[in-house]
DNA sequence: AACATTTATTGCACTACTGCAATATATTTG
DNA sequence: CAAATATATTGCAGTAGTGCAATAAATGTT
């Protein structure tokens, strides 16, 4: 059976091909803090690097796991010093979950790491390709941006 | 600190912005099947759809695990009936892991729904932009394909 | 003030992944 | 044939993630 379908096959193809490439720079670069974090743990400490400090149940809801795991995480995480725990002063039932300086160089070094690796693969794409390639991706990214937003799970992570 | 670096610094953050949105979309596509395997027995899957029916301690190899971890990880697999045991007739050590019908189908499932969404993504694109795009991943594809190869990690996975 | 709700945590139970060491079997090598 | 090697598996032990139910404490509501 052809694929039957509308849009051009070679574009589907290319752009998997690419996100193959795309994925696997991200796993490189996760790979470098695999000793010291799980993937879970990872995907926590990403979120309170972007939202900021949150109370364990809004981690919860952001991880999408119940409170008691989100906490459970948090006793590792604070084991290892890349979390603290901060008891409000508001309502002392909170904890606020922050990043340690630590928390937050970790997530740095696998951001870094990802950008350098981008910057080398483009680095050897001739410019005119380049330039291409921004326009291009200024569209697809508007498309992909339409998309129905549902990609927390994994997607966080990497 | 600006980022002083050669490579013009947009075309980055443009690939990694469209990164995020590849892995969303990976991540996605596993997400449906995520009830029926975990993401270490989605991998040994994927191998084995890859590379065709391997032994243990072939698989154990690509998935860089212990032997005795891959030996369990398809006990139950098998279990699921996703993952088919048949012992060597030329060396009666040996098994044979292969996938099932089953196996072979959540496999494709989930690339099925991953070219889906792509296609989608790109049907919402003009055409001229999808132009430059083929051109410009072929460009991009190449230069990534250069970078070395140690992307099993994870990368298998998505 | 009494009751309900929110929040975090802990107890409990379970599954999965992980590797090392031991075991059983089969094949290869000397 | 005997010793070495290869292969798969199982026993054991530990870590992590997971959720439900119970608990404790604080706040909000009536």
């Amino acid at each position: 059976m052809p694929p039957a379908d509308s849009s051009p096959v070679p574009a589907t193809e290319l752009v998997i091909s690419a996100s193959r490439a795309l994925v696997a720079i991200a796993a490189r670069s996760l790979a470098q803090v695999e000793d010291q974090v799980t993937l879970p743990q990872y995907r926590a400490l990403v979120v309170l690097a972007g939202r900021g400090a949150l109370r364990p149940v809004d981690l919860a809801d952001a991880l999408d796991v119940s409170p008691s795991t989100a906490t459970r995480m948090c006793d590792r995480l604070v084991r290892k010093e890349l979390v603290e725990r901060v008891h409000s002063d508001t309502d002392r039932r909170e904890v606020e979950l922050r990043l340690s300086a630590e928390g937050r160089a970790l997530v740095s070094e696998v951001t870094n790491r990802r950008r350098r690796e981008v910057r080398r693969v483009l680095s050897r794409m001739p410019a005119e390709q380049q330039a291409r390639l921004i326009e291009a991706l200024q569209a697809f990214n508007a498309a992909a941006g339409e998309a129905p937003e549902s990609a927390l799970a994994l997607g966080m992570s990497l």
